[in-house]
DNA sequence: ATTGTTTAATTGTCTATACAATAATACAAA
DNA sequence: TTTGTATTATTGTATAGACAATTAAACAAT
């Protein structure tokens, strides 16, 4: 080892340096013990205080611990390997859908693993999101979960890209932002519906309604899931019979749709989006008189922990929302463990829940 | 300024020690200049070295920061003013009850201050809220908000111990822990129940059947609401209509028990401890061909976000939870902002929300 | 008015030395 | 075998002094 006595840099920072390099490059390994203060003194030619300084750096940098009469050793773990971390997720509402059974999912996973979560909720708003990206970045966290926001995909991207810039890993839970080069765990949305309106049809259902959000990539692909079914099963689209708005979930907004569909045409069943919007159909529908399943079939997606007791008993497509939690922590957490591969895509299967709400029609 | 050179404690660590305390009781203000080494040499009489170790060590913890030519400073901001901090929240489970209603507020309250919420589930156990509990303190949460668990007092007292032992400061949501002498938010349960109550007597109702469980706090004092009510009302007590279980709500036991309670007693009215027990008694009694209101009536206790979009149409109290996230959040604030005086209790108000579940008996 | 130079105060780096405290180890005593 | 004691390597604390680097401020030159 050369210590340059001409050179500007300090030489206790020449020395720590050295020693420093020489840990990360694996040199002195863990739990081994460095030279000695007087061994550096004769190696190097400085005075035991100088040396003394540099060590007393790494020591305060966490590379290395003293042992009076034993020595200098450097630091069994790597650092970041026993600090437990942070993950930030990031949901529309804590309080609404699926968002609670996913959170439970992530935290059962992360407590599993000794980690913890932050919550945040983002509204489905761009500026919340923001807001909560650079919160979670200035708390140093090791990884995210996030639920795109109903926003563009722009701006989606640009959430990201505030991570990625901090080298932060994310996962992409249930939603998708098309070409974003990350890993996600989602279910197949298009596939449930195919299966969901085969199933109806299947009944002998041929005026199948269907309301939705088209806000939404989840419900995007349910629609076009709908439209595929229809088209395979010879049942022409009537644009009459769809409400797709392109807004989030208003309530008031929704019992007019429905009103509107009851109300205009012999429709004989309805395909929901969501559970949400289902339960809302359900409740419009007996307002008017009709009867679930006698009068019209009902459908909805998600199967939300709430269908089971509610009264309806609402025939669904069940999404592992929990399962879908704990993948998504098991992918943020292979890539905070160094995991450098290709993105990853966990696609989860859904199943068909068969309750009451659907009646079978001979034709 | 004496430094006592027979005291086993290092001169350097005495030196820093007086430095900081100076610091923090204010005689150091901010930004303000303090002792050069060499004013300190000629004050303790210790050589410049020593006098540099303990300055070192006061500007690598953060006190204070140098500059050549001009001295020693204290640094402006006061460590944790500027660092955004972490609020531990311990919930029994994310997904059930009230608890997203009450994270949402917190969250909320927090996001305003710019703060963030690490989130825990107890399920309701000792074991899985002492792991949380660790990990909050390794954390170095700023404070906690505390769900306390259906465990015992004791158990929720070591719990509250093992924060107050780390000056790190608990506010108890929704439920209580006697005799703890810590801030709360809550509602008054024994107020709420004995009003629901009078409401169902004033309605004609006079053998009102009861279902909950003793072993939260809330229920607890929702049954002496009740039983005063009826006291006061000279309706006699009859342990017969009474379900008082003692452990947590399991739906396959409660069903039993609202079977039991609908077959063998001409009750007109049940009294559900919350309005998950609600649900579950209307769920009951429909599969009994009873229909509510008009074969029995029905009240629950919460009011649930989904109660509204219900098709029980339940008449409830509501409990401003997101309000008492909102506070339990003030309140953590507060202590964190080095408030000391007596705990703070903070009551909430709930009102009776008249819905479709209870009818009018004329005697 | 601007630019360059000097001065002096203060922190930064470094040497050389001394003794204290700690704890593994070997050895002696009970 | 256990307990006590001495040895010794190593880090911990402390002193005294020297020179380097930085920079505000004063002063000088243009």
């Amino acid at each position: 080892m050369i210590i340059d006595r001409n050179s500007p840099i300090p030489q206790y920072f020449q020395l720590q340096t050295w020693i420093i390099e020489h840990i990360e490059q694996g040199v002195f390994k863990p739990d081994e013990k460095i030279p000695t203060e007087e061994e550096f003194s004769q190696m190097t030619g400085l005075a035991r205080a100088t040396i003394r300084q540099a060590i007393q750096n790494c020591v305060n940098m966490g590379y290395l611990y003293r042992k009076r009469r034993l020595g200098t050793f450097v630091i069994k773990q790597n650092l970041n390997v026993n600090k437990k971390t942070i993950i930030g997720v990031m949901v529309p509402d804590i309080r609404t859908g699926y968002a609670p059974e996913l959170a439970r999912g992530i935290g059962d996973e992360a407590a599993a693993n000794k980690h913890s979560i932050i919550l945040c909720n983002t509204d489905d708003f761009y500026i919340k999101t923001n807001f909560h990206a650079d919160n979670l970045i200035e708390h140093n966290v090791s990884g995210v979960i996030y639920v795109p926001t109903a926003a563009s995909d722009e701006k989606n991207r640009m959430i990201l890209e505030k991570f990625t810039r901090k080298n932060i890993p994310v996962v992409l839970a249930d939603r998708v932002i098309p070409d974003a080069n990350v890993d996600y765990a989602t279910t197949d949305n298009f596939q449930g519906a195919y299966e969901l309106t085969k199933y109806l049809v299947n009944k002998g259902h041929k005026r199948i309604a269907v309301i939705l959000s088209t806000l939404f990539s989840t419900e995007r692909q349910r629609f076009d899931g709908y439209k595929q079914a229809l088209s395979d099963s010879n049942i022409p689209f009537d644009p009459s019979i769809v409400v797709a708005d392109q807004g989030p979930f208003l309530e008031n907004f929704y019992i007019k749709y429905v009103k509107k569909l009851l109300d205009d045409n012999n429709i004989t069943a309805v395909f929901a989006g969501h559970d949400r919007i289902a339960y809302l159909v359900y409740t419009v529908a007996r307002q008017s008189g009709l009867r679930i399943p006698e009068d019209i079939s009902l459908v909805g997606y998600d199967d939300l922990p709430s269908s089971s007791s509610h009264p309806v008993r609402l025939t669904t497509m069940h999404q592992p929302i929990y399962e879908m939690g704990k993948q998504s922590m098991k992918l943020i957490m292979s890539r905070i463990n160094g995991d450098v591969s290709e993105p990853q895509k966990v696609i989860l299967k859904s199943y068909l829940v068969e309750r009451f709400s659907v009646r079978t029609i001979h034709n």
